[in-house]
RNA sequence: GUGGGCGUAGCUCAGCUGGUUAGAGCGCCUGGUUGUGGUCCAGGAGGUCGGGGGUUCGAAACCCCUCGCUCACCCCA
């Protein structure tokens, strides 16, 4: 077909909208309900903002962004993620000593990706950052947040928690070293693909789906021996907590985040329904990242969640509202139903009227429609000052005069 | 970026090893019913068979290229 969106886009249709506006609507209510405020970023920044954030091995960064020269040669580029615009935004406009700082945000962002389902390259995200809490508590205020969302979608037993400490760069680099020396010894047995990443990004080996990976991995050094005195403190005082809450969990020793800016706390909800991309909302623990553009020292933790994914974990049919039916009966009454109709609009009721058409077919229209009942005016409403009333479910008719057809009405408010 | 599967009406799909006017169901439109919807009945509209090229007397079908979807890898939300 000559006139397609382009790859990895689509349209997004009012049957999907309407599932998508509630995942936002949840989520950016119940993250009010912990104090987390909406902030809006621009949809590009300077390209800098990325590649000097998210590490410059990440697949992200050196494949996946859209990056562009604007007509003064700046170098820009389409956000492909939401947090390092958020820490972003708290240097430019010196936020920091409000700490601490909750952020809500949602928005597309772009990521040249091949498409598949679930994966698109403008995705959209809902996410939470929380700034100037170094300690525990606030990983699990976000943690659980994160939760309670999943909660109020539904889709609880859709999805499960997986948990690791990524450590303070100390214990990090330790266990780099270990790593890269253990899988040294057992080159042979390494996919070619994470032998190549062996020096750029070996922390990505650890989640690598190749068998023979994973044999290797497994029989490796893991990630929680090599903890420091404060990050294993750090990652039991987390775990404890959410244990004190009743979020369930499971630690993954192998579970790693895909940018440079992680340490400490990593967490993703993941599902089996969706294939490949089970991961739904993921995040962890951002210390360094506010320093890193150039900011205040100044520690974070926050997550981001697939609307896409989340919707099409939805298996309720949306809900619609049903209108009422203003069906006017020939040209006389026109006009008058013009002008109910635009009056009832404005005391808060869904008006459906048709644009032309006799009695019956208003009537199909308003079927159509799934319009809860027919506001009827003929010549003889017309004469007495009065509507007809029809409740489409039961058929039942009422006459109401037309004074007073908001009260008559009340029932089918929405 | 790599590999596999798939693109026929708005949607879901038939169409046998190439044979001439490309079908069905649903949906849509019209009428039966110009003061009463859903059901039912009758009729109708709608397709450059994703696009381009090739093979052939003849292509929706075979070949090549291309675009898109999809699954896995990869990556990640």
């Amino acid at each position: 077909m000559a006139l397609q969106p382009v790859r990895g886009t689509r349209d997004i249709l009012p049957e999907e909208g309407i599932r998508m506006a509630e995942v936002c609507a949840i989520s950016s209510e119940t993250a009010l309900w912990y104090g987390y405020e909406e902030i809006a970023t621009p949809i590009f920044e300077f390209t800098g903002v990325f590649d000097r954030t998210l590490g410059e091995a990440t697949d992200v960064v050196t494949k996946e962004m859209y990056t562009f020269e604007d007509r003064n040669g700046d170098s820009l580029t389409l956000r492909p993620e939401g947090t390092a615009p958020v820490a972003r935004a708290v240097v430019s406009n010196g936020l920091a000593q409000n700490a601490p700082l909750k952020f809500y945000y949602q928005g597309p962002m772009f990521r040249h990706e091949r498409p598949q389902k679930g994966r698109y390259r403008q995705l959209h995200q809902v996410g939470v950052e929380l700034f100037g809490v170094p300690g525990p508590l606030g990983d699990v205020e976000v943690i659980a947040l994160g939760a309670h969302i999943l909660e109020r979608l539904g889709l609880t037993d859709k999805v499960r928690l997986e948990l690791n400490s990524l450590g303070d760069p100390e214990s990090r680099a330790a266990y780099r070293d270990a790593l890269v020396g253990y899988l040294k010894d057992h080159l042979d047995g390494l996919s070619a693909e994470s032998k190549t990443r062996l020096d750029r990004n070996p922390l990505r080996i650890l989640d690598s789906k190749n068998e023979g990976d994973k044999t290797i991995v497994a029989a490796g050094p893991r990630y929680t021996d090599f903890l420091n005195q404060p990050s294993a403190a750090f990652f039991e005082e987390v775990k404890s907590r959410l244990d004190d809450l009743g979020v369930a969990y499971q630690v993954n020793p192998t579970l790693v985040r895909g940018f440079d800016y992680y340490c400490h706390t990593a967490f993703e909800f993941i599902t089996d329904a969706l294939g490949a991309q089970g991961t739904v909302m993921a995040g962890g623990r951002y210390d360094g990242l506010v320093q890193a553009l150039g900011g205040p020292s100044l520690p974070g933790v926050g997550w981001a969640a697939g609307v896409e994914r989340l919707s099409l974990l939805m298996t309720e049919p949306p809900v619609k509202p049903r209108p009422i039916a203003v069906v006017p009966i020939g040209e006389p009454a026109a006009a008058v139903a013009l002008r109910i109709t635009h009056a009832l609009r404005h005391q808060g009721f869904a008006v459906d009227l048709g644009y032309s058409g006799n009695l019956g077919r208003r009537m199909k229209r308003a079927n159509k429609v799934n319009a809860c009942a027919a506001v009827m005016i003929g010549d003889d409403e017309l004469a007495a000052g009065n509507a007809t009333i029809r409740d489409l479910d039961s058929g039942e008719q009422i006459v109401a005069d037309l004074d007073d057809l908001a009260a008559s009405l009340e029932k089918y408010k929405t």
